[in-house]
DNA sequence: GTATGTGAAACCGTTCACAGCA
DNA sequence: TGCTGTGAACGGTTTCACATAC
C-alpha cells in the first residue's frame, strides 16, 4: 500500500464494489475471488485488486477477500461509517424525490434542513422538515451543523444557492443542477446533473452501431 | 478531423459545453473563444479545441467560435436535434420528479409511456400519461416507437425492467437504479445513479485536505 | 496581433503476467 | 493449487507549443 494520489474514478468504482458487496452479504456468500466481483461489476478483476492496493491489502491469497470485512473496508475508506447531515435546497419535484429516497433515509446520509425561494413553499412541513428561507441558511446550517448541500434549485439560481451554502460553511456540495459551479478550492462539488448522461445515450444510439 | 474512435468522456464534455453556449446564446454573446468557454467549463482550452477536432473545424483561427453555429453543430453531434420517446419504469418519486423535469418536458425528450409493478397506480393518469402494467410493455413500446427505456425501479425490480424494455426492442437505458444492468452488447446503458456521487463526495470531505 | 487545429511530449490509468503467499 | 498484490508494459487522454489562418 502507498499514500500516492488516488485518482476520482477509483473512488467512484469503490462505491460500485460496495453495492456488489452488500448483495453478496445479504446473501450470507462470505468469501468472494476478485474475479467474481469483477464479473457482477462488469470490470476487469485486475482493476479490482489494484484499486483496493491504494488502500491496504484486504485479501487473502489463494483465497480471496472476505465479503462482510471488505464491506465494512470499503465503507470505511468513502467515510461511511459516520452519519452525514445534508441542507436541501430547492424543494421542488426532484427535491422531494430526494427527501424521500431511500439512500437518504438510511443511517448513513440525513436531511436535517431545506430551503426554498419560492414563498408559497416556506414554512410548509415535508418529510418533518419545515422549509425555510434562504436568508436563514447562514443560521441555520451552522445551528445543525450541516457538511453537505444538496442543490436542486433550477440552473438561474443554483450558483446563488451555491455560495449561499459556502458562505454558511459547507465544504461539500452535491450538485443536480445543469450548471458548472464556482466555488472556492477547499469546497468539494460533485455534479449529479443527469441531463449530461441523457445526452451522453442519445449520441450513441445517433453514432454508434449496434454491437 | 479524423473519424476514429471518439473516448466516452469527450462525449460527455460536448454536454457540458453546450450548457454553456446555450447561456452565451441567451445573452446574445456571438463569439466566444476556447479560452473564454474554458474558464466558464473549469477545463483547459486546448482540451475543448482538441475535443471539437474530432467532429470537425467549427472555429476561427484569429477569432474564435460563433456562439450559434457550435450550438447548433454540437447538438447535431450529439443527437439532440431530433426527438426521442422514452418509456419510464417506476413511477415513484424520482420517476415523478423526472417526469415532470424541464429537460424531459422540451423539444428533445418526451415520455410517452410510464409503467409500474404496483397495482395500485396501474391505470391512474400522471403528466398525461396513463399507467401501465409491466406485461403491457413488450406490446405498447412498439407500438409507441420507444427509442430510451427510462429506469427508476428499485434495484431489486430494475433488471427485470431492463431485461423487459430490451425484449420489446428499445437500443438505449438510462438507468437511476444502483446496480450494473447486465444487457446485450446492441443495448446502450448510461447510469445516472447519484448514490456513487454521493459516495464520492464523502470520501473526499473524509480523506481530502481544504485547498 | 489573435486564436484555432494538431504533432509530439507528458501524464495517467488499465491490463498483463508473475512473484509471493495461503 | 489458487488467488492476491504489484512491477512493468501498454494504451489512452491531456497538455504543451507552434504552424497556420484570419
Amino acid at each position: 500500500m502507498k499514500r500516492e494520489k488516488i485518482p476520482a474514478i477509483v473512488v467512484t468504482r469503490l462505491s460500485i464494489y460496495l453495492r456488489s458487496l452488500a448483495i453478496l452479504a445479504q446473501h450470507d456468500v462470505e468469501v468472494i475471488s476478485s474475479r467474481h466481483l469483477a464479473d457482477m461489476c462488469g470490470i476487469n478483476p485486475a482493476q479490482i485488486r489494484r484499486d483496493l492496493s491504494y488502500f491496504g491489502e484486504f485479501g487473502v491469497r489463494g483465497v480471496g477477500y472476505y465479503v462482510n470485512e471488505l464491506l465494512f473496508e470499503i465503507r470505511k475508506i468513502l467515510g461511511l461509517d459516520k452519519q452525514w447531515r445534508l441542507a436541501l435546497v430547492g424543494v421542488g419535484n426532484l427535491g422531494l424525490a430526494l427527501l424521500k429516497h431511500p439512500e437518504f433515509q438510511n443511517q448513513r446520509y440525513t436531511f436535517v434542513l431545506a430551503f426554498e425561494k419560492d414563498p408559497k413553499k416556506i414554512g410548509t412541513i415535508v418529510e418533518q422538515l419545515t422549509i425555510a428561507p434562504l436568508n436563514a441558511m447562514n443560521r441555520l446550517v451552522k445551528e445543525k451543523q450541516v457538511e453537505i448541500g444538496v442543490i436542486t434549485a433550477t440552473p438561474e439560481w443554483a450558483q446563488k444557492a451555491a455560495d449561499s451554502l459556502v458562505r454558511a460553511g459547507v465544504r461539500g456540495i452535491l450538485n443536480f443542477a445543469p450548471l458548472q459551479l464556482k466555488c472556492p478550492g477547499h469546497v468539494f462539488v460533485e455534479d449529479a446533473d443527469f441531463t449530461i448522461k441523457s445526452d451522453a445515450l442519445c449520441y450513441k444510439l445517433t453514432s454508434l452501431e449496434p454491437g
